[in-house]
Parts: C-alpha cells; sequence; structure tokens
DNA sequence: CATTCCCGCCACCGG
DNA sequence: CCGGTGGCGGGAATG
C-alpha cells in the first residue's frame, strides 16, 4: 500500500488523524520550552484543527481533496525534514526532565514508520545527543554532550590521520581519476596500518556506550560509527569541507582495504546521505559546492562549533553553557528540584546505560517476583521526601533479590564476581578507617553534615567522618557527582570542573568509611602517563582482557567485555548478599564517570599500606550495590534495578553529563554568592553546598596534568575495555568518594539537617535491605 | 543522465 | 518464535 500513496491515511488507525501539519505545528511548538511536557498529551489533542493551513501553503493548487497527500513529495518526507520534527520535539538543551524517546510515539506522530526514526536516531546516538535506553526508548539528552563528543570525535580522527588520508586521496584523484583499486588500497593500507587504525572500527571513543551495552554486536558499525567518523573527517580537515566521495574512500578504506566494490561505494554514498541529512538538520553542517579541477562537486562543510584542542578549556565551556537551564530550573523550584527534578534525572542518568537496561530488567523481573511477597522495606515512610521513600523501597528489594538465587545469572557472575571481590577488596584497604568507625552512625543519618565539618581541603586526608558524602576529592580532580541514596540518604551531586569527569553515584547506607586513600589503584603506575586517557588500562589489567589489540577482535571483544560487565554487576549483587549480614551499611553506588577518569590519584597507597589495611576488608563494602535508581514517577520499572554504570570514556562524555552539568551549575553559581544560598529551603541548600565544595576546588585544582592524550592507536581498545572494568571503577570511585568526602566549614554551617529522619538503628534499615523479601507483608 | 535518497525486504539479535 | 533493529540496495523522484 505504502508504496502507491506516500501519505497513509489507511493504515493509521482511523483515530489517529495524523497530519501533515500536525508536525508542523510540532515543529513551531519546538520553540517552546514546554513542548516535552506537552508532547504526550498533545497527541490526543491536536489533530484537528491546524490542518487546512500547513496544507493549502503545500498544495494550494490543487482541488482539494485526496491529492493532499500526493503533494507530500518526496521532500515532505525526506529525512531531513523528518529529522528536524523530531528535533523540534526536544530542546537543545534539556535540563531537567528527560526527554525519553519512545519510538513507536514518535513515529506515529511524525507519521513515518520506525524504520526511518531509527536512521535519525543512530546518527543522534553517534554524537551522544541521545542513548538507548531500553528498546523502544531512548533518552534524549540535547546537545549537552555535543561539544564533547566532538572534541573526543577528533581526536580520534587525528588519531587516524585521516588528514593525511584526505590528503592521500585528493592526490589521487588529480592523478588519476578515482577509482580505488591496487596502489591507492595498497597506500591506504599502509597509512592505516601504520596508524593502526583499526580500532578504528568501533570508534565508541565518544563515550559510547552502547556497545557496552553487550547489545550490539556487529550491526551496529554501520550508521554510527559511519556519522562519527564522517564528523571526525570535518574536525580534522582544516578546510572543513568534505565532499562525500572522499568520505566514502576514507571510510571504505578503514573496513575493509580489500574490497572495494562499486556497489560498495554507492551504498556507503547511500548512507552518507541518510548522515548528512540528519547533520544538516543539526545545523551541524551544511551543503556546498566545491569545484576541482575536476569538476565542481558537492560537498558538505562544518557549521557546527569549532572544538579547540584543549580539552579542558572546551569542557568547561561545554559545561558551563549547559549549566544556565538546568540551574534555573533548579533554583526555581527548590523544593521540587530536590524531589522531583533530582532524583529523577538522576535517575534517569544512571539508566542510560545499555548495561543497565539489561540489568535492569532482570532485575525488574527478580523484583516482580519477589514483589510478590514484599519484603517490607525499610520505612521509607518515614522519611520527609516522597521521592526517597519510594526509593528505598525499592532498594530494599534489592538485596533481597540478591539472595534469592538469581537462575543462571549468578553462575556466571562468579567468576566474574571473583575479580570484583577482589578489586573490592583492594578498595577497602584504601580505606583505613572504614573498619575503625564501624558505626557511624552518620549514615543512617542522611545529613552530612559531618563530613561537612570538615575542612574542604577535600583532597586527600580522608577522614570524613562517614558521611557517604561525596566529595570533590583530590587533587585527582577528577570530578565526580554522587548521588547517595539510601533510605536515608538523599542525593548529593558533586562535580568538579576540572576534569569533566563527574561520577554519579548512589550510595546506599555505608558503613562508616573513611579512608584516605582512594587510590588504590593497582594499575595506576603504569599507566598513569595516560591517565587521561584511559582509565581502561588501569582496570585492565585485573579485568585481564586482552589488550591485545584492536583490530580485529575488537568485536568479540566487546561481546564479552559486555558480557562480562553484567556479570560484575550481577555479581555485585550476588556479594551483596554475602555480605549483606556483616555490613552495617552498605552502599549502593552508581558512580558514572563522565569523561574520562582519571587516576592520578595514584598517589595511592603503597603495597604495604594495603597490606595492612587489607585486613579490614571483609567489612568492606564489597557490597556496594550499585546503580539503581528508581525512579518513582515515570517508569517504575527502570528505576528499581542496581546496576552500576560508569561511562567511561576516554574521550567521551557520558550521557550523564546533563546531570553533572547541573551540579557544575550550582557550583558555580552557589561559589559565587554563598550568601544568596540562604534563601533557598534547606534541602536546597545541602544541595547546593555540596556543589559549592566541589566549586571550591575547582580553583585548586591545577588540573590538569592529565592532559593530552598521546595519540595512541590503541585507545580505542581502551574504551572498550573501560567497560569491563566499570565495576571496578565503580567501587573504586565510591571509596574514593567516601575517603575524600569532606566538605567545609562553611558550608556545613549552611546545611540545615537535609533530610531528618529519626535515628533508625542503621542497623535495621540495613538488615531490611538486605532482608529478603517476604516480610511482614506475607 | 546524475544526484538524492525513500522504501521496505529481510537478516540479526535478544528476549 | 517474536518483535525490535537496522543493513542494504532497488529504483523512484528530482535536478
Amino acid at each position: 500500500q505504502a508504496a502507491t500513496s506516500p501519505s497513509e491515511p489507511r493504515e493509521i488507525p482511523p483515530a489517529d488523524p495524523w497530519t501533515p501539519t500536525s508536525n508542523l505545528k510540532m515543529l513551531i511548538s519546538a520553540a517552546s520550552p514546554e513542548i516535552r511536557s506537552r508532547e504526550r498529551s498533545r497527541e490526543l489533542s491536536n489533530n484537528t484543527r491546524e490542518v487546512p493551513q500547513a496544507k493549502h501553503c503545500l498544495q494550494e493548487h490543487l482541488p482539494g481533496d485526496e491529492y493532499e497527500k500526493s503533494q507530500p513529495n518526496r521532500k515532505e518526507k525526506s529525512l531531513r525534514l523528518l529529522c528536524h520534527k523530531f528535533l523540534a520535539r526536544y530542546p537543545d538543551y534539556p535540563s531537567t526532565e528527560d526527554s525519553f524517546i519512545c519510538l513507536d510515539e514518535v513515529a506515529e506522530e511524525l507519521n513515518v514508520e520506525r524504520r526511518r526514526i531509527y536512521g535519525i536516531v543512530n546518527v543522534l546516538e553517534s554524537l551522544h545527543m541521545v542513548s538507548r535506553l531500553a528498546k523502544n526508548r531512548y533518552v534524549w539528552h540535547g546537545r549537552h554532550n555535543l561539544s564533547k563528543t566532538l572534541q573526543a570525535l577528533k581526536k580520534v580522527g587525528e588519531e587516524n590521520r585521516y588528514t593525511q588520508q584526505i590528503q592521500i586521496i585528493k592526490k589521487r584523484e588529480y592523478e588519476h581519476e578515482f577509482d580505488f583499486d591496487g596502489e591507492r588500497n595498497e597506500e591506504k593500507a599502509r597509512y592505516f596500518g601504520s596508524s593502526e587504525h583499526s580500532d578504528m572500527s568501533f570508534v565508541e571513543l565518544p563515550g559510547t556506550e552502547f556497545h557496552a551495552a553487550s547489545v550490539n554486536s556487529r550491526k551496529d558499525k554501520s550508521l554510527r560509527v559511519m556519522s562519527q567518523k564522517f564528523v571526525m573527517l570535518f574536525l580534522v580537515s582544516t578546510p572543513q569541507v568534505v565532499s562525500l566521495e572522499v568520505a566514502a574512500k576514507i571510510l571504505i578504506g578503514e573496513d575493509q582495504l580489500e574490497d572495494l566494490d562499486k556497489s560498495k561505494f554507492k551504498t556507503k554514498i547511500r548512507r552518507f546521505y541518510d548522515i548528512t541529512n540528519v547533520l544538516i538538520s543539526l545545523k551541524l553542517i551544511e551543503k556546498v559546492h566545491v569545484t576541482e579541477e575536476r569538476g565542481r562537486k558537492p560537498a558538505f562543510k562544518w557549521t557546527g562549533p569549532e572544538i579547540s584542542q584543549d580539552i579542558q578549556d572546551t569542557k568547561l565551556e561545554t559545561t558551563y553553557a549547559t549549566c544556565p537551564p538546568a540551574v534555573s530550573a533548579f533554583i526555581h523550584s527548590k523544593a521540587q528540584c530536590l524531589k522531583n527534578l533530582f532524583p529523577l534525572r538522576e535517575r534517569q542518568n544512571f539508566i542510560r546505560h545499555p548495561s543497565l537496561i539489561k540489568l535492569v530488567k532482570s532485575i525488574e523481573k527478580d523484583r516482580r517476583k519477589i514483589q510478590s511477597a514484599p519484603a517490607s522495606p525499610v520505612k521509607i515512610s518515614a522519611s520527609t521526601d516522597q521521592n526517597f521513600s519510594a526509593f528505598p523501597s525499592k532498594m530494599a528489594q534489592v538485596p533481597a533479590i540478591a539472595k534469592h538465587p538469581l537462575e543462571g545469572q549468578s553462575k556466571k557472575a562468579r567468576k566474574i564476581g571473583m575479580k570484583l571481590s577482589q578489586s573490592a577488596l583492594e578498595c577497602t584497604l584504601s580505606l583505613p578507617e572504614a573498619v575503625a568507625k564501624p558505626e557511624a552512625p552518620c549514615t543512617t543519618t542522611p545529613t552530612l553534615q559531618p563530613a561537612l565539618t570538615q575542612p574542604l581541603s577535600a583532597c586527600t586526608p580522608s577522614h570524613s567522618s562517614v558521611s557517604p558524602v561525596i566529595l570533590p576529592h583530590t587533587f585527582s580532580s577528577v570530578p565526580y557527582a554522587i548521588h547517595l541514596h539510601s533510605s536515608q540518604t538523599y542525593t548529593v551531586t558533586t562535580y568538579s570542573p576540572s576534569f569533566m569527569k563527574p561520577v554519579l553515584c548512589a550510595v546506599t547506607g555505608i558503613k562508616s568509611i573513611n579512608s584516605k586513600a582512594l587510590n588504590k589503584t593497582t594499575t595506576d603506575e603504569r599507566d598513569s602517563q595516560t591517565a587521561t586517557d584511559d582509565p581502561t588500562k588501569s582496570l585492565t589489567a585485573k579485568e585481564k582482557l586482552p589488550i591485545k589489540s584492536q583490530t580485529s577482535s575488537q568485536r568479540g571483544l566487546k561481546r564479552s567485555q559486555a558480557l562480562q560487565e553484567n556479570n560484575l554487576i550481577k555479581r555485585f549483587r550476588s556479594d551483596e548478599k554475602s555480605l549483606d549480614t556483616s555490613l552495617t551499611f552498605f552502599l549502593c553506588g552508581y558512580p558514572i564517570p563522565l569523561t574520562q577518569y582519571v587516576h592520578d590519584n595514584k598517589a595511592g597507597f603503597s603495597n604495604t599500606e594495603k597490606a595492612e589495611m587489607s585486613s579490614l576488608q571483609h567489612t568492606t563494602y564489597s557490597s556496594l550495590i550499585v546503580g539503581v535508581s528508581p525512579r518513582t514517577t515515570y517508569e517504575p520499572k527502570a528505576v528499581n534495578i542496581p546496576a552500576f554504570h560508569i561511562t567511561p570514556l576516554n574521550i567521551m562524555l557520558s550521557p550523564t553529563s546533563t546531570g553533572a552539568a547541573l551540579v557544575v551549575n550550582n557550583s558555580c553559581l552557589s561559589s559565587s554568592n554563598t550568601s544568596s544560598v540562604q534563601n533557598l529551603s534547606p534541602s536546597v541548600l545541602n544541595f547546593t553546598l555540596h556543589h559549592v565544595a566541589a566549586g571550591v576546588q575547582v580553583p585548586v585544582n591545577p588540573v590538569l596534568q592529565h592532559v593530552p592524550v598521546p595519540l595512541q592507536p590503541k585507545s580505542v581498545s581502551h574504551s572498550s575495555e573501560n567497560v569491563h572494568l566499570q565495576g571496578e571503577k565503580v567501587s573504586k570511585n565510591i571509596l574514593q568518594y567516601i575517603g575524600h568526602g569532606r566538605l567545609s566549614g562553611k558550608v556545613s554551617a549552611v546545611i540545615p539537617p537535609c533530610v531528618p529522619r529519626e535515628p533508625q538503628e542503621p542497623q535495621t534499615a540495613t538488615e531490611n535491605f538486605f532482608r529478603t523479601p517476604g516480610g511482614p507483608n506475607t
């Protein structure tokens, strides 16, 4: 049916009168901020009225009738237009809520087949403007991550020597027509080989996490990767003008030097059209014509933001830019922010990672089972905050789940788990005091005050009394944002601008932990130099993934990695249960490092220290439960899952950036004007303060030693590796946080009781968490 | 004819 | 086995 008439009135259920106009309307509406909220409602509402106008415009010449469809020429269905419509639905810089994208809905609303939407989404994904949340659903990140992504892409592009490749190709053209065979290939091969671009196959650099998802095996290569590479070409080439031909040749060269079919070339070009259309819609490029000796050919010019080499600067800029909206929103609705926005947002972030998705699902499943037998979790109700209350309950379930024998998961997990536990131990080591202060009542108490009291020095000395709070810690300047959740916890986010690698964590009760250490990194030493980029390396060792290289096996590796990742997570859970009793509190961490993870902390412990601490280990937290952020409001399912998600990015940033942005803003604001803070509600203040602390820190950080990353061919492979390591990282991060966490004195003053909760016995709470479901209710 | 690129078949993949 | 994804390329619309 479709073939004949473009418009598909028939197929569409009569109920939904989608008209072309509605789409237009959407575009218009896009301008307004509220679009998002209304989008859902809109579908029903806006069916009728405007149709007439739009149609008329387009099709005046025809008598009004069915031709309406006829008109919708190709152009109307063009990907570009479609993309515009799509983009119009979401704000460039979504600050808070998120925009979730449901493919079905969108397809319906935009009146296109789903297949078409994939095209758009895929390229957006390559730019990290969206990320897949789950089947059929994506999260809209907007342009928050854009500059980081571009930066990352540029870096990779440089590493790949695209510039040279382009040169070569151009030269060739002059020499002979075009056509790549023989020598050309050889040459390319040489280039490529030398550069080891092999990693390129999956340039996920940009924080792309999907590969991590384990879901994607080989498929994802194409559009997404092509898109990234294409963008790289722009970023790398000087004139910033790229012709499809050149782009296609380069990309083909990368993929397989051997076969250069014409058909392949053609297909590639076709895909490029798809990509260019969306990039054009994004206004990142525009079509131009280049006249060369050979003649005039169509090409595209980069019109997007320039990306600076300096990573740091760029990052900062980006961040700040992002901030405003978020901040304002944040500030306005103080209470709400805390309650609604914050939690929600965070949750979303947490959920984003593909790996999480799986977890979530599985967990969900488990949870359901368990739910039937409700574990009466913590009396969350006690908590003032609704959101929290909701959260804890769910969280409580997690442990319960863990206890239940999880089907197959546990087995697989086991191996990995072992590793994890090990790493956990290591981490533990680094936290000397943890054991020492088992009671850490503070933890129970939501407030961070104790922590706050501490000097902001943030760095090393650790000893924060307890609170899981997080801090901007260490000189390492690794920024983290931690989000605490627990029955009694509240969320805190910190961000340290210096490095832009904010991490979000959700921590749920902690045994007291103090430490100085954080560094426990085993790996640090070796990779210190590259610290900037590859967190992976360090991690790798533990995981022992073959770093090997790159080229060929990547895919397999990825997969395996992904699996491992999952396993790790699972493992974590299982570990928890084992720990449960022992731990008074447990951590629920969800650290999400945005960008690269720096381990400079390598300050690290000496081995000896570790050894000393090791004794303490058992206490520790191996049980970090990760992840999970329940989102009460939105989708319950996603929320409850414990998982940890880390986005490793060497080069990239994570989706979380949004959250990060928020934080940053806050810090900025607060820092600039502390006094203003007082106007806010306590809860808000708390929140703010934390940030402030972070902000304060900023200046301090010299930063930046981490620096430019050496271009190493391996980078790619590393990134992939990151995934595996996540578990470890997470744990590390968490520990670090804990260890470092402390706030400045002033902060403490300001901070009011955040979440005043009656002091419940911590233990009880904890126990509840761990307790298997089926408690009281049943 | 050349350039664009829509359309939708169909293979994959995870559930 | 199912339904979401998305590679892929024919061939239609456009220039």
